[in-house]
DNA sequence: TATTCATATGAATGAATTATCATATATTTA
DNA sequence: TAAATATATGATAATTCATTCATATGAATA
């Protein structure tokens, strides 16, 4: 189907839809990062790192600001965690059975106050 | 890259990064309707509306029930509505110059007050 | 300015997703 | 129960997307 109707509505969903991308969100959520540091903290190839970021700036999910020799990539925390806010009630009252999303790890530490080790590096 | 990290996550996200689903959502926001409608009004295959119902209702942005010989598929408004509340206020601050998602017309009405009291907040 | 460090880009391969067509199943009515 | 109606399913083709590798660009420092 043709995707003119709503092609920004499509974009920043796409944007989402992607597991390297959702763990470099989640990663952001910690504080800002550069490229390297994504890269190896997340264990990926840096082109692919730089890759997935370019969508992720251009939908104003993250904004990025160069210091020195390195370009700093950080979260734009007012849309992305109210987004994750609503991903974890809908997925915990419709999909309670599912997986958990790690994302919601984060945000159902701050509700219960229990640490969990971030998984979201054990991927890869 | 390998998606179980954040599955459910991924799986939400990736059900809504379609143009064929995301007409199916808006043309919902109108109120229930049945496969055939559905398909007669998007003006697409029955066989892709059905395919396409299945990942929506399975992830639960849309509810069905069989009345006679048809099944009626409705929005659950409750989850849904936020959702593109919050793109709508993220498109607006962050897209501005990209074009309009057709869901964002029905939600434009409203738009003023909760650009500075967020009530998609509300939702944790 | 030559070198090193940091990031970005492009092309191509491979992987995943989607639409299509044919057909199957399910429900109602004659 | 046969026919008509409504929806679902499966296999394949078509399309879109992601990753990789090689290399280019850009910024800082020796």
């Amino acid at each position: 189907m043709k995707r003119e109707l709503s092609e920004t509505c499509y974009l920043f969903f796409s944007t989402l839809s992607n597991p390297t991308r959702l763990a470099i969100l989640e990663l952001l959520r910690k504080g800002e990062k550069n490229v390297t540091e994504i890269s190896n903290t997340l264990n990926q190839e840096q082109s692919m790192i730089s890759h997935n970021l370019k969508p992720l700036e251009r939908c104003g999910f993250i904004f990025s600001e160069r210091k020195k020799r390195k370009r700093y990539y950080s979260l734009n925390r007012e849309t992305v965690e109210p987004i994750f806010k609503i991903f974890t009630y809908h997925s915990e009252k419709y999909c309670p059975e599912k997986g958990k999303c790690l994302t919601t790890e984060h945000l159902r530490k701050r509700r219960y106050k229990e640490a969990t080790n971030p998984m979201y590096l054990s991927h890869q």
